[in-house]
DNA sequence: ATTGACTCTCATGTAACCTGAGGGTGTATA
DNA sequence: TATACACCCTCAGGTTACATGAGAGTCAAT
């Protein structure tokens, strides 16, 4: 019969820990006094609370311990949860990993341009969305906004026409590759609350859900390079390729102060 | 001006956490109504959120992405603070390393001895000790008990004779390597409360703080063979290596009943 | 009888949110 | 004009594996 204490120090757990161990079932002393509530423990738990700790640092949560030393459990059971953590710890250390070399890029980055970096890369899964659009040909950079605007003009009317609404900011999806600058692919895209037919012009259809890197612009439109540039090294360095178009999201644009406006630009990914 | 829910579709971070990063002032929103209570945000706040969220993927904590937002930071501190989660992240990342090479290592043993091992390797601190010791060697394996009995008893009385204490189970200290068998050189050793001189026989000395690898055998006294195996591929498969004599601790110990003891058995280690 | 070391329970705090209850707000439709 | 529905609000409580501290009882020795 060992006193709480005692048994702290021969097992160099904190008196607190085995209180804990005790209300969670884990290890229950082997007599508790009815009369002082005092704990006693036995040589012969030691083991028992050994293995706790051996598994609590193999990364078992004090539940799936409990589970592991209940009596019953079969040895496939075990190799299981021993098979499913390996995978946890491995799926947690290529995070790190990962991680590590973010913060390395961060800190080149740092050293190269004397500040914090202007664009904040973040990874994030888009949702599936219904949307109207209309695709157009432009044959230079500077007719942009010739082109789009009357597309957006007619997904809008069209989307109007049919009763239906727009659900968030429109975007432009871009089928050609980021470095081309003549007769460019681009889709002006409205997202939509409700199925329409489409007519020859404007297509409705579901884009699906898709994991996006994505940077927020501000001020001066149509300046992009930067944003995009970063986008691109990011997504080089963390190991992912582009996997569709990408999107140009005016969040907000007002008319007469394009040096106000906001833009999100998304590339779709997926790990390489 | 945006209402929360949009701002979060916006972002994909939940309403919950954008209230959550309100109330820890880490991204206010940039109007809220007195009179209804209601959050209202601006298109220029997706910066400062996407740079939340990128910092919150190095794994800085909030209250570390705090300070690094505040106005008034150096470069050079902030230079600081990535380095510091630099080392933090190798450390992570080391640790998870080793964490899967226990758990590969436990598959390994499953898969050969067809049940969960004997014996669970713990690695703890014992902390420094004050003790009185006699050293003694021992011709032959078979003559353990008839020389080291009487060093206890040697030692035993001497504390007391001095009015000093034991203040914990008294252990062996085996200064030859766990392999000889034939004049061994032992030490008899028992944690006291007190500084005492000491005589020719017994020495008194503080024991310092040591790291352990430490196993527990029960039952049938003398057969430490497999808890040293077990604790010397422990050792070697986590890349540690050991840097003092190993101890044999008598935590329970009943005459006639040597069947039904209690023994921990501790290498002193350290990171090789 | 008192001291000091130990023990007990219960409440609170940690990090970064999530879930749900109970109730007000705003717009569109029947 | 009533009502439905989608929002928004503020609590309160839950999550993990304990640590810290308050207030009170226990135990052995002096």
């Amino acid at each position: 019969m060992i006193k709480i204490g005692d048994f702290a120090r021969l097992s160099q757990v904190s008196v607190v820990t085995l209180r804990y161990y005790d209300e969670m079932d884990l290890l229950k002393p082997v007599k508790v006094d009815h009369f002082t509530g005092y704990r006693f423990y036995s040589a012969d738990q030691l083991p028992r609370l050994n293995r706790i700790l051996a598994l609590k640092d193999l990364g078992f949560s004090l539940e799936q311990i409990k589970l592991m030393l209940a009596d019953g459990l079969s040895l496939e059971q075990l190799r299981g949860m021993l098979k499913m953590q390996r995978d946890e710890v491995e799926k947690r250390l290529s995070g790190e990993q990962e991680r590590l070399v973010r913060i390395e890029a961060r800190l080149r980055q740092i050293e190269l341009e004397d500040k914090m970096p202007n664009y904040d890369v973040v990874l994030k899964t888009v949702p599936a969305m219904l949307v109207a659009a209309r695709r157009v040909t432009i044959p230079t950079n500077d007719q942009v906004p010739q082109y789009l605007g009357p597309a957006y003009n007619e997904v809008y009317d069209y989307v109007r026409k049919e009763g239906a609404k727009d659900t968030s900011p429109c975007f432009a999806l871009w089928h050609s590759p980021s470095d081309v600058y003549e007769n460019e692919d681009a889709e002006a895209v409205v997202p939509i609350d409700r199925p329409l037919k489409g007519n020859d012009k404007v297509k409705v259809y579901e884009l699906p859900s898709t994991q996006v890197a994505s940077v927020v612009h501000q001020g001066n439109f149509e300046d992009f390079t930067q944003g995009h540039a970063a986008l691109l090294e990011w997504i080089d360095a963390n190991g992912y390729k582009i996997i569709g178009p990408y999107r140009e999201i005016y969040i907000r644009h007002q008319k007469e102060k394009l040096t106000n406006s906001t833009t999100e630009i998304q590339f779709p990914v997926e790990k390489a």
